[in-house]
DNA sequence: TCTCGTTTGTGAGCGGTGCTCTCGCTTGGT
DNA sequence: ACCAAGCGAGAGCACCGCTCACAAACGAGA
């Protein structure tokens, strides 16, 4: 244990860095959190900050660069809402499970509006999302495979139908997501899970303006009949 | 018909505003599909039509504005798009209806990525959308319960169970949207609506990358899936 | 046909942006 | 104790959205 924290910065130096790094992407989410991606601007941030924009330099260099590290930010800050949500319900069916963790993905949305809409909403200027995103970003479907693959092991699942000319397709992604699910269940969780953020989306971006008022109530059931088409059940 | 081009200018000075009026938005139609909508800038479509920027404010209020102007463009030829598919289906299943549209759309989207994410993506800085922007938005809403309602009038539909405390609020939808249509119909319905852009968003804004590949079988089979959903079942 | 008010284009300018570069100060490790 | 590396300051570049005062072009009514 000599190295023990070897993490820690070893001067101070390298401790101030990572104290200034943090209090700039501090203050940018907050300025994300109130005017949105577009608006957030770097002068601004140093400003408030009390140093000059060219200092900033120093930490990122550039702007897109920040949005990353927020981006990233984003991606865990909803990945661990979720995972805690999954960790509450430790006893409860996988079908109630399930509604939880996307339960806990829209409250989450609904509460960094801004911060979700970096993440799933277009993505800025002609940005692509950088590698390091990735890990990140998966958590919540991870979560989901787990819960399908718990109640595929404990009681199996009702399997749904699925086209030849989708199999080979199907068995590929078996094969790169969960190896230990079948093939049918792996292309219909994929399919829920990009149309989970359909519902959040539409939501969240106004779309049910006018058209869904009980929204609690709605995504609830939304969410149950997609666990349901993936083959979870309640009663189990 | 005295009045018969009354909807043309009467002026030529009129004429001449709608075409410059036109030709900003085609310029920046276009700097929009290369660039996406946050590098549009009123400047360049100017210098690119020639013209000084302060002279593109007389026909445009503010840089929001001509994304507005955009953005209802932009549901229209998805709209348009949309309503294409399903003229050219006329004597097919509503199954096989319902898939063509939501082929269609996601054509359009894969064609048209930029303008897809204006109007689907997380909305432009503290931008909600106008009012005027409805009816050109609900253009393919409009067009799904069309063919739902086709099939329930020919044969019927599978109902989907609904819970009671959902109940209410699938009345009142159902009041507004479609009082013909059973409210279990119309609250699956509403769902797979916001799925399908789930689903097309996912593959447009790289979520599939690495996770599905042969996107189009996926995707058929997804929205034939969303179609079951509703009750339209491919034999019918 | 002339005229006068409206419409349109011009150019300068304001305050803001991302980003670069050079300059000195501070400081941590040798 | 020294020296290179790290860091902040400040000026500056090119661009942005947007405003304003002004001049030219225009068309409808006298």
């Amino acid at each position: 244990m000599s190295s023990a924290d070897d993490n820690t910065p070893r001067g101070a130096r390298a401790r101030a860095r990572i104290e200034v790094t943090a209090a700039i992407k501090d203050e940018a989410r907050r300025q994300l959190a109130i005017d949105g991606a577009a608006k957030l601007s770097l002068r601004a941030v140093a400003r408030e900050l009390g140093m000059v924009s060219s200092a900033l330099y120093r930490y990122f260099p550039s702007r897109d660069d920040l949005l990353t590290a927020l981006i990233i930010d984003a991606y865990n800050a909803l990945g661990e809402s979720a995972e805690a949500a999954h960790r509450k319900t430790a006893g409860a069916t996988p079908a109630q499970r399930w509604v939880a963790v996307c339960e806990a993905a829209r409250d989450w949305a609904l509460g960094n509006p801004h911060e979700y809409a970096l993440i799933y909403g277009s993505p800025v200027p002609g940005y692509s999302a950088p590698q390091a995103t990735v890990p990140a970003a998966s958590r919540v479907g991870l979560l989901l495979i787990g819960i399908t693959r718990e109640a595929y092991q404990r009681h199996g699942l009702a399997k749904p139908r699925l086209p030849a000319e989708l199999r080979p397709e199907a068995e590929r992604m078996t094969a790169e997501l969960a190896p230990d699910l079948p093939p049918e269940t792996v292309t219909t969780l994929v399919a829920a899970w990009a149309q989970l953020y359909g519902l959040i989306g539409f939501e969240l971006f106004g779309q049910f303006n006018r058209v869904v008022e009980d929204r609690t109530t709605f995504f609830r059931h939304a969410v149950g009949q997609l666990a349901h088409g993936v083959g979870l059940v309640y009663g189990e």
